[in-house]
DNA sequence: ACCGCTACGACA
DNA sequence: GTCGTAGCGGTG
């Protein structure tokens, strides 16, 4: 008989459970079984196999431990998976067992074929200048062992031919690559390029496939005999991928790496452990760095590793930047032409005479953010979330956007009876339809996930522009992600301001970056791009440093903002969000028990660490469950985790209540 | 007496 | 998470 230690897929956070296994085979490490859970099964991952002399063992009578139920055939992780879920569940605090199966896909007894995507290997038609050349060479001569690279490259400097060919390298010496992206839907061109170009296999992996489709993936990576390409979102960084050659990260800054529900990891952290345990480099690119990374790569242990392309490949320019002063409209000359000044007007106006495409990027979807009564200024909230209503003109509905409760328009105030409700804010819908009006025989189309729900609607939408028969797209951030839109030479960038005074250290950043990567789809083609930004802030010294592209300015600045309040990348950052569906227990035990107990320990034994909190989160209340949060900051890493295990283990959850933990959260909020 | 809801604790 | 049980109030 043999005794292991199973990491089971439950939420509790323990060195996993006791089993004993009554029949042979002997199990391994990595194995996966089906183990009695209470009174009913869970699946668990071996972790431990001669558990028989641990302490653990002796201590335990006999009769609390059960027998294994079932072995699963064809499912053992590898001590590579296991290495990285495990260093997972100690830096985010969460629990192995689950954390092994919130990652892995379904696994099915009968797989339906999946037709795989063969690269044309077509000839390349352009070769790397000379910037691109250095460091597709410098990253190749580093290829044995771990090393992190950074391309901070200006939008159209041509950094998909770096990772074509450092692709084409990989593939040429037998090694598999797994290369990360923000969306996968939203880039169909860099597939297709990739797709091109390539002499393998290229599996793209993301939510959307089918269970068979990841499943047969999953198993691809860890059987296939050829070298492919692995391409995917933040999940696939889970893909078992064997002998793997280099491992590249696009859009390393993007917001859509860090996961926020379940284990809320990033992507581009647990991309680069992986590196780390496979020996292998990691390419970073971005054409707006995370603020971390800048820092990272700007120590002069790291500037080698760091290649800053300045200038667009081939003739194309970086398009000019204008910043209009919304303050200077007078709304009796702009009747009807609200939220656009008519300096934008213009400026839209002569690019489409030109003949040009344009863009005007708007980050808020619908057509007004919320209504407010004339008489008594009440406004429509949301009865789950703390937040009001948006409303959307063409569903003739108001709708939450933190949870789905939506009602059709109402026509009268709900307070007063009032029946004049005005209109705040604007969203995409509404630009749309002011531009319509301002441009009635021009063809306009939206180009956000309301108008846009899956991978067919955004292929046609995009065919349609590329073809010429849209001549403005009016879109949120979905229009700034990785397009190479050829006739565009104007982008108009509204309403931005929201963005730029929200009460959160990463503001600036998302601003910096939102801005200048839709900037960069201006203009990819031509000397004489043009962006206009019309905000109510045009002295921020923020949108002046984008005017002039003085990126280098704009980190610099921002590093001593967050160096003054104690923001990463000098202070580590840790969340812990409590819930609970009544606010005044949540409350009474936040500033009762959890609050104090946190201070105890710091003041105590942790001093290193600074605790800010409870406080409310800044939408306390969403869909019915109402959030506290804690905020630990730090430079002791060590310390933080041994005192979120510190915590762990002395605090006991009431019922009623839960709590997340959240290591290097993205935001505050 | 019986049903339905939710609160609570265990899980090897 | 998932499951069973205990406890509560409401109904018949």
């Amino acid at each position: 008989m043999q005794v292991v230690r199973v990491a089971v897929n439950f939420p509790q956070k323990n060195s996993g459970l006791l089993y004993h296994v009554e029949a042979p085979p002997l199990l391994e490490v990595g194995q996966v079984v089906e183990v009695p859970l209470g009174k009913r099964s869970a699946l668990g991952c071996v972790i431990g196999v001669q558990e028989e002399n641990s302490e653990e063992y002796k201590s335990t009578p006999r009769e609390k431990i059960k027998s294994i139920k079932e072995v699963m055939k064809d499912w053992v992780l590898s001590s590579d998976e296991l290495k990285l879920y495990d260093w997972m569940a100690q830096y985010y605090h969460y629990a192995l067992g689950q954390l092994i199966f919130d990652c892995a896909p379904n696994h099915l007894k009968r797989p339906r074929t999946v037709q795989v995507r063969v690269g044309d290997n077509k000839e390349l038609k352009i070769s790397p200048n000379s910037e691109q050349q250095n460091v597709i060479d410098k990253v190749i001569a580093s290829q044995a062992g771990f090393r992190r690279f950074l391309i901070h490259g200006v939008t159209g400097s041509g950094k998909t031919l770096i990772y074509l060919k450092l692709i084409q390298n990989a593939i040429k010496n037998k090694k598999n690559v797994m290369f990360l992206i923000p969306e996968i839907n939203l880039t169909p061109q860099l597939i297709d390029t990739f797709a091109e170009y390539l002499d393998c296999e290229i599996f793209a992996y993301h939510s959307e496939l089918s269970d068979s489709e990841k499943f047969m993936m999953w198993k691809r990576a860890q059987d296939n005999t050829s070298p492919a390409l692995f391409l995917g979102v933040r999940s696939s960084v889970f893909l078992p991928v064997k002998d793997l050659g280099i491992i590249i990260i696009d859009e390393e800054h993007d917001t859509s790496f860090k996961q926020e529900d379940r284990c809320p990891y990033n992507a581009r952290d647990v991309a680069t452990k992986k590196a780390q345990l496979h020996q292998v480099p990691i390419i970073m690119g971005s054409a707006t760095p995370s603020v971390e990374n800048y820092a990272q790569f700007h120590k002069p242990e790291n500037k080698e590793f760091l290649f800053e392309l300045k200038n667009r490949a081939g003739n194309a320019f970086l398009p000019k930047i204008e910043l209009i002063d919304a303050r200077s409209d007078k709304s009796d000359e702009n009747q009807g032409l609200w939220p656009l000044v008519p300096k934008a007007k213009e400026a839209l106006a002569e690019a489409l005479a030109k003949g040009e495409q344009a863009l005007v990027f708007v980050n808020r979807l619908g057509f007004a953010n919320f209504l407010q009564c004339k008489e008594c200024g009440h406004q429509f909230n949301c009865p789950n979330c703390a937040i009001t209503l948006r409303y959307y003109k063409k569903k003739n509905q108001l709708a939450c956007h933190h949870c789905d409760y939506k009602i059709s328009m109402p026509n009268q105030c709900g307070a007063c009876g009032c029946m004049t409700l005005m209109q705040k804010g604007f969203g995409t819908e509404k630009v749309q339809e002011v531009l319509q009006g301002v441009f009635p025989d021009k063809k306009i189309e939206r180009f956000d996930r309301e108008d846009i729900k899956n991978f067919k609607q955004l292929e046609e939408r995009l065919g349609n522009f590329h073809n010429g028969n849209i001549d403005i797209l009016v879109g949120t951030q979905m229009l700034s992600k990785g397009h190479n839109f050829e006739r565009v030479k104007l982008v108009l960038v509204l309403g931005i301001d929201g963005q730029l005074n929200f009460p959160d250290f990463r503001s600036p950043e998302r601003v910096y970056q939102t801005v200048t990567q839709v900037a960069g789809r201006s203009g990819r083609y031509s000397q004489d791009g043009k962006v206009v930004i019309q905000t109510f802030n045009p002295d921020s010294p923020l949108f002046l440093t984008i005017e002039k592209h003085e990126f280098h300015q704009f980190y610099t600045d921002e590093l001593e903002i967050r160096h003054l309040c104690d923001c990463p990348p000098f202070k580590r950052l840790v969340m812990i969000h409590f819930s609970s569906r009544f606010q005044d227990r949540l409350i009474t035990h936040m500033n009762q028990n959890v609050g104090p107990i946190m201070q105890q320990l710091i003041t105590k034994n942790f001093n290193q660490v600074h605790l800010l909190g409870p406080r409310p989160a800044f939408i306390e209340k969403k869909s019915g469950q109402f959030t506290w949060s804690l905020l630990l900051k730090t430079e002791d890493l060590s310390q933080l985790h041994n005192l979120l295990k510190t915590f762990e283990s002395n605090y006991r959850v009431p019922s009623g209540i839960s709590y997340k933990i959240d290591v290097d959260p993205y935001t505050l909020m």
